[in-house]
Formats: C-alpha cells, sequence, structure tokens
RNA sequence: GGACCCGUGGUGUAGUGGUUAACAUGCCUGCCUGUCACGCAGGAGAUCGCCGGUUCAAAUCCGGUCGGGUCCGCCA
C-alpha cells in the first residue's frame, strides 16, 4: 500500500499517528542536518521532515530528491512548536517525521514552476500541459467542473431526465456553424460530420417517447475560435415533452439556484429577471447584457435629429439612430486624448466616430456643443440623466453599428473604471429573439437561432410577408454578460417546418434530402416538445472567476485550433489518404 | 479573411544601431539541525523564433515567414 492518507487532508486529528503518504516534491529546503521536504498530491500539501539522526537512511535518500520527484514516506504525525507554524498552509500546524522513505520515481526539472502564480506563457504550458495540469488552481478548476456536472446530473435525474448518448459520426447540415468532417473509407467520397450540438436527435428522441432527455454532449464547430470560444466544447443538452416554457425556465432556474449555491456558497434569487431582446438591444446594445453596472444606452435620435449638427442629424433621416452612455462623474478623467482612443476601440465595431460631450455648471463642453441650442440641451441632459462632472459619449449610425459599438464601449469602460463587482452572480432570461434574420452574404434569411425553433404564434402569418419581424419562442440564459446557453419551444409540424424551410430559401427537395427523416419523424405522432443546451465551459469558466476557457478544459486547442501537446493536426501517411480516397489539393509546404 | 500585441539562458523580464547581451528566479556543486520566498559561497547555462535585406556594424531598423495571444468578420 502506497499511502494511508492524502497529503492535503492531514490534520491534529493525526497526531501521534503512523501514516504513509505519496506524492510529488514540490520543494525541498535542505539545512544540512535535518531536510524539510513539502510533498504535494492531488488534494494538496504537508510538510515532511527528515532528520540525520533520527532517520540515517531515510535522510541519504531524501539528499537526492529533487522537484517533482516521486516519493513515498512513512513516519508519525507531529504538531509543530507554535513558533514554527505556518499559517499559509491548511496543513500548517502539523508535519509528518520521516522514518522511512523510497524514490518511486525520478523527474526532469520542470520547465516551469508548478505553483498558481503562472508567470508563464500559454504555449509552453499548453506543451506541458500534464505540468500545467499540476497546479493547483488548474486541479480545483477540474475539481469545481467536476462538482458542477455531478450536480446537474443529479438534478436532472431526479426531475426523470434520461441521460441519452447520441452519435459523434453524423450527417452534415448546411444551415449554421462549418462542420469538421470525417471521410468514409467504406463509402469512398461521402463524409460524415461531427455535431455542432445534438439537435435533431434530441428531437428524434421526443418522437421516440422518451419524454425527458439530457446528455452533457461534446459539440464541434470548425469556426474561428475566441478566448470564449473553443472548436470543440461540452454542453449541458436538455430536451422534453409536453414543454411549456415557463414551467422548463423555472426548473433551469431552480437548478442554477441550487448549483451556485452548492459549488460556490452564492445564494441568488429566482425568479430571473426576464428581457425582451428589443429591450435588451435598446438599453445594453447587446443581445446578452452585463447588468452588473448601469451605463445604458439612452436614446437621442428624436432630440438630436433637428439639431445644426450635420452627422447626428444624417444618421436619423437615413434610418439610423444617436445614442449615448454617461459615463457618471468621469468627464475630467478623460483628456481628448482618451476619448480618440475610445473612438479607435468603437471603430473595430464600424463606428465612423465618437462625439463626446462633458458637463459642467456651464452646461455641455467640448466641440460639437455648439450645435446644440439650449433647449435641446436640457433635453439631452434630461435624457441622459447628464449632471456636473458627466461625460456623454455618442454613436450616432445604422442601429446594429450603434448598439454593438455602445454595447462594446459600455462593457469596456466599466471594465477600465472597475465598475463591476466580481462577487456577484447576475443571471437575466433574454426572451422574444426575431426567428430571422436577413443574411446580405447569402441573399437570403436565415434562422437566428436554428431552423427548427417555432415562431410566436401571434407572429406565424408574417412568415410569408415580413419573415424579419416574427419573433421565435426562443430564450437564452444569461449570466454576466455570457450567454451561457439558448433553448427554444420547437417545431412539432410538418407543415409549420416545411414552412420555415421555403422561408430559409430551401427547395422542397433539398429541404426533403437534408431533414426529410425528421419531417417524416414528425408525422408519426409527435409531441410538443422544447429544451436549453448550456455551455458547460462556460459556466465553469464564469464560477472559477477565469478569463478564458482554456483554463477550464484540460486538454484545450490554441487560438489556431491546434494541440500543442500532441501536434494536432497533422499530415496523415499517402496509405491512409489513399484508404479514404482523398488527395490533397494543395500540399503544404514541408518544413 | 482582417487589425493589433508578443517572441532574448529552463522560466519571467531588461536591453531599441557600436566592447564580454544585463537582472530575477530556476538548475548544479559545497557549507549549514527548524526551514517554509531558508540562508551563505561558487558555477554552468543564450548562435536574441526562422529567412532575407539595409549598414563598416543588427537582439535593436526594414520585408517576409512561423508560433502564441486579444479583437472584428465568422460562430449561438
Amino acid at each position: 500500500m502506497y499511502r494511508t492518507e492524502n497529503c492535503g487532508e492531514l490534520t491534529e486529528a493525526h497526531v501521534g499517528k503512523s501514516v504513509k503518504l505519496a506524492g510529488w516534491v514540490q520543494k525541498r529546503r535542505d539545512l544540512g542536518g535535518v531536510i524539510f521536504i513539502d510533498l504535494r498530491d492531488r488534494s494538496g500539501l504537508v510538510q515532511i521532515v527528515v532528520n540525520t539522526e533520527t532517520a540515517p537512511d531515510a535522510f541519504i535518500i531524501a539528499d537526492t530528491v529533487r522537484s517533482e520527484y516521486v516519493i513515498s514516506v512513512s513516519g508519525h504525525v507531529v504538531k509543530r512548536d507554535p513558533q514554527s507554524v505556518n499559517e499559509k498552509m491548511s496543513t500548517g500546524t502539523i508535519e509528518l517525521l520521516v522514518e522511512e522513505m523510497a524514490i518511486i520515481n525520478k523527474a526532469k526539472t520542470p520547465p516551469f514552476a508548478i505553483k498558481d502564480q503562472v508567470d508563464t506563457a500559454d504555449d509552453v504550458r499548453l506543451k506541458y500541459r500534464y505540468l500545467d495540469l499540476r497546479r493547483p488552481e488548474m486541479v480545483e478548476t477540474l475539481k469545481m467542473r467536476h462538482r458542477i456536472t455531478q450536480k446537474i446530473r443529479k438534478y436532472l435525474d431526479e426531475k426523470g431526465f434520461l441521460d441519452i448518448e447520441t452519435p459523434i459520426l453524423t450527417k452534415s447540415t448546411p444551415e449554421g456553424a462549418r462542420d469538421y468532417l470525417v471521410p468514409s473509407r467504406v463509402h469512398p467520397g461521402e463524409f460524415y460530420a461531427l455535431p455542432q450540438s445534438p439537435q435533431l436527435f434530441k428531437q428524434l428522441l421526443m418522437v421516440s417517447g422518451m419524454e425527458k432527455y439530457y446528455q452533457i454532449a461534446r459539440c464541434f464547430r470548425d469556426e474561428d475560435l475566441r478566448a470564449d470560444r473553443q472548436p470543440e466544447f461540452t454542453q449541458v443538452d436538455i430536451e422534453m415533452s409536453f414543454f411549456e416554457q415557463e414551467p422548463f425556465m423555472s426548473m433551469m432556474e431552480q437548478l442554477m439556484v441550487e448549483l451556485v449555491d452548492e459549488v460556490k456558497g452564492v445564494k441568488v434569487t429566482s425568479p430571473f429577471l426576464r428581457m425582451t431582446h428589443r429591450e435588451a438591444m435598446a438599453r445594453y446594445g447587446s443581445d446578452k447584457p452585463d447588468i452588473r453596472f448601469d451605463m445604458e444606452l439612452k436614446d437621442l435620435s428624436d432630440i438630436v435629429k433637428d439639431s445644426s449638427f450635420k452627422v447626428f442629424q444624417q444618421a436619423v433621416l437615413g434610418g439610423g439612430q444617436v445614442k449615448a452612455i454617461n459615463v457618471k462623474g468621469q468627464a475630467e478623467a478623460y483628456s481628448r486624448k482618451a476619448i480618440d482612443e475610445l473612438a479607435v476601440f468603437v471603430s473595430t465595431y464600424g463606428a465612423k466616430g465618437l462625439a463626446w460631450l462633458k458637463v459642467d455648471e456651464g452646461g455641455f463642453k467640448g466641440p460639437i456643443s455648439k450645435f446644440f441650442d439650449e433647449s435641446t440641451a436640457e433635453k439631452m441632459a434630461a435624457q441622459t440623466q447628464a449632471e456636473n462632472g458627466d461625460l456623454l459619449l455618442f454613436v450616432a449610425d445604422k442601429a446594429k453599428i450603434v448598439a454593438d459599438s455602445l454595447g462594446a464601449l459600455r462593457v469596456k469602460l466599466a471594465k477600465d473604471l472597475g465598475l463591476i463587482d466580481e462577487s456577484v452572480l447576475s443571471f437575466l432570461w433574454i426572451t422574444e429573439f426575431p426567428l430571422l434574420s436577413y443574411d446580405e452574404e447569402a441573399g437570403r434569411y436565415v434562422a437566428e437561432h436554428h431552423p427548427f425553433t417555432m415562431p410566436m404564434m401571434e407572429d406565424i402569418e408574417k412568415l410569408e410577408s415580413k419573415p424579419g419581424e416574427v419573433r421565435a419562442q426562443a430564450y437564452d440564459l444569461v449570466l454576466n454578460g455570457y450567454e451561457l446557453g439558448g433553448g427554444s419551444q420547437r417545431i412539432y409540424q410538418r407543415d409549420i417546418q416545411e414552412l420555415m424551410f421555403k422561408t430559409l430559401g430551401f427547395t422542397k427537395e433539398r429541404a426533403t434530402e437534408q431533414f426529410g427523416f425528421l419531417l417524416d419523424a414528425f408525422e408519426y405522432g409527435t409531441p410538443p416538445h422544447g429544451g436549453i443546451a448550456l455551455g458547460l465551459d462556460r459556466l465553469v469558466m464564469i464560477l472559477s472567476g477565469r478569463s478564458n476557457l482554456r483554463d477550464t478544459i484540460a486538454f484545450p486547442k490554441t487560438a489556431s485550433a491546434s494541440c500543442l501537446l500532441t501536434n494536432a493536426p497533422s499530415e496523415v501517411s499517402p496509405d491512409q489518404l489513399k484508404e479514404l480516397s482523398l488527395e490533397i489539393d494543395k500540399p503544404k509546404i514541408t518544413k
């Protein structure tokens, strides 16, 4: 037996007991006649002491031990003298007095120190991910991820949901994200796709009468990465029959309430705030607003449309908007140069400029103040709740650009100014999403959520006349400015589903070819159903206080979707290609 | 597809045209019996990501390329 206890779990209750420990050498401190070793395992650290006089054989071994050696020790747990207690260690009041020691395996000096304070570049960490994962904060994050999935499984099990697996090798569908493709050997020239989500299968399970399904499912999307986006990620996928939106949302809320209480000890109140998509876009310029701070977008279009400031005037005349955010009390803090930098920031979202006004006792100050007469200025001040010392920032443009740029600026300023209370978990639901949006590039409407989302019944007759105005029975769960997940009531009637495909520009033939199996299935007694998919990685990221999804995934990909540990993706042999009837059109220039 | 930032001993940084590339930490050796950022003394370790150009001279300037990161587009 290698060990009787775990390092980090030793307490004063063990004092006087003989125990065996095994683990990695965190740190060796050699004082000549006595050697201290901090021994680490998954549970934490404990100090072990080897004395040349009381344990001469062990001392000889301890003398040769180095960082990250795997060792086993036995001895007695003793209480430390009061003056040698280490308050920074959870096991700091005790230590193990070593009697025997053995080296189980030696270790090369690791390329970086195994400790929490990371000062190592991401690429080095990822190349040696197995060492990076030894760092306590990484262990803690993966432990939290485990506790989260365990809680989700327990909760859904208690509510009667069945965990059912769906295929990883499946059918490519053109809607939505780009697919990862897998060539078929048996069917030359044909491909499987990895699932973007188990969407179709979970609906088919509802047709099957499974009634309540869930899966913690890996999903794949061949799109460019972000700090909160990986090409393979994990969804908590949930679907139920005889679905009604309100009770379902309540059940999801209850899961979140219990989960954050268990995992973080944070109490959040239910029901969560609900906000329509239209309101979120108007007030926050985002469909996933961070409502931990104010600084809302204020519409000034009507007030300034007759002003002599041409930029504002023309934006409104052209069908656009003029909106502002009020940066409270920051007029002095932002110099002209600092505001110029903010203008560069909003330009990435397509804004052509960032107008500004500072408020002081004499009224508005700044280069554009001369364009507004007294009564206009008063109305602007009232609309933005402007007071002395405030800084107003304006964007005048098409609605989308105004929302994107001011929405992003609002979040950036809040972060820069420290307006966000990081201890708060701020959940809300966004409802009544548009069903469709017009894709300029494709020259047609595309599904905002996915093509199986049920339109709102009162909008359904507009599907053919004004598709852009149809709202969906869809909802997103938002946490602290991140989209945690989204779901909807699904279409479960063949005729509505066919109408939807038609609206999306599918010919009847193509709809049959791509989704005929679903349309057919709907004709065999399909219950109304709906559900949600939650981004597990993002949930772990937020609850563990990380700002990057990579830190919540044991073996993540880099920004260019490669794995630095295994060097995937990589070239394959000509034989492998031949077997799959594949030819490489543009061979990479070999190194 | 685009923009921006980064690349210098194992690790993290300094050096921004001119001697032997500096510092911290880590590593190695020796000394040290209560350390926990142990201490003290000594030592090894870098063709400055790669290729090309400018120059008498390049870690430094220019172009390209590769790798990492953040964002826009893309993606729910």
